[in-house]
DNA sequence: GCAAAAGTGTTAGCTATACACCCATGA
DNA sequence: TCATGGGTGTATAGCTAACACTTTTGC
């Protein structure tokens, strides 16, 4: 078989970020590492290129490997490439995003790595440029999240306004007017009114909704502007 | 040296998507290939990922090779991993957007390579999977264009506020409303004019306008609405 | 003087924001 | 009955979009 000679290969990595939501806090999902190099060091979970695998799909097997979910809101980040940003050969990391309902999440079958939420703001020190990772991560889902609703993968399928208000909240770090968000999201019509209610949080309890897959479909179509014009995050690509 | 033993190593390219405007029309740089496969077949400007330079170092180098240009726009936008994309052996590709100004290209000074402009809509048949890509990046630069002012980068350095309006004009077919363009253009600040005129177009002739480059410099923070909501492009990313 | 492109203001409708009180309930 | 969180309406300011005529000048 022809080749492209003299030219040099080099192991392609997928690492994803993965981001949840107890309710309150932002927290990343991150594995300790089992071999070397930083072995029991932590990071983003992430794994190589198999020979006949897109990035995507390998992005979503290691993703089910490590939560035991599929079908997750996944999208392809950046790619780095620092000659050594792995200390033991050249690797290119492509990193994705990942939004996952943090009640889902399953206790990893997988043994062969350690798991841990961290909170957003309470990370440990992580191996080779996974910080820069994050951050980006990071400046990207705010940019994205003030835009367009995406924030729902973060929830369960049944999810009150109170909750998705702290979504925002904790996202962007302020208080917004109960009543404006609240109005905003309504007259948009991607939520349906459910006749229960959450009476977890509160005595009153709260109504819970549920997306409108009809008008949630266009999700990246519809521009839902949530966060008010000056509190918008610089845009990341 | 230890290794990640027993993983396949693959290649990596650049691809750039070259874009340009001539004062009417949108058009795409394209070389004609001087090797197998697909030799003399279009495609976009690419090349494989040297050992000792990061992605965004390869596409710098790929296009002052191929336009003679440095310090142009160029930011990276996917990577593309199908396993068959390149018949010869795995290549994963990843794709850059460069915006340059049409006049200052010179006709390349490196001779392995048959290079033209063709007109966005009247692109030949281009080879692997580069159609997808520039159908993605037309895409990427609808989206981004509509909210931040980079199609700057697609003009000289003095330019007019007609010949702006075209640019945007044409990437989003459309009319735009000349007063309201100019009236959000120059509130924005970011614009300084000129004592000149440029008599090219008209006899009455425009006045030339230039960056202001303290506050363009906030380039991405900026958000300019030049284009009217409801016919704002799908999101991308 | 006329054709061709450049430049310029006003209005009406809409959207975003600021703001405060009542409701339902469990303890 | 009271403490807690949930739910709701209105008024104002600012923004967006629709719209047409005058200016300049080369021919």
């Amino acid at each position: 078989m022809i080749k492209y000679s003299s030219q040099t290969r080099v192991l392609v990595a997928v690492d994803c970020i993965i981001f949840g939501f107890d309710g309150k806090d932002y927290k990343l999902l991150m594995v300790q590492r089992g071999f070397a190099p930083e072995k029991e060091k932590w990071s983003l979970m992430g794994g190589f290129l198999q020979p006949k695998e897109t990035l995507d799909e390998a992005a979503n097997r290691i993703l089910k490997q490590l939560t035991g979910l599929e079908q997750v809101y996944l999208e392809q980040m950046h790619t780095f490439s620092q000659p050594d940003r792995d200390p033991v050969e050249r690797v290119v990391g492509v990193v994705y995003m990942a939004l996952i309902d943090i009640e889902k999440y399953e206790k990893q079958i997988n043994e062969d790595f350690h798991v841990r939420w961290f909170l957003m703001n309470d990370l440990p020190q992580l191996i080779f440029d996974h910080e820069e990772m994050v951050q980006m991560a990071l400046c990207r889902l705010r940019y994205k999240a003030s835009m367009h609703p995406i924030l729902f993968e973060l929830l369960p399928e049944k999810f009150t306004l109170p909750q998705l208000q702290a979504l925002y909240e904790g996202l962007f770090d302020m208080k917004i007017d109960k009543r404006n968000f609240t109005r905003k999201l309504l007259s948009s019509n991607i939520l349906k009114k459910k006749n229960e209610k959450d009476k977890s949080s509160s005595k009153k309890g709260a109504y819970f909704y549920s997306l409108n897959q009809e008008t949630y479909k266009d999700n990246g179509q519809h521009i839902l502007n949530l966060i008010p014009k000056n509190e918008m995050p610089a845009a990341t690509e």
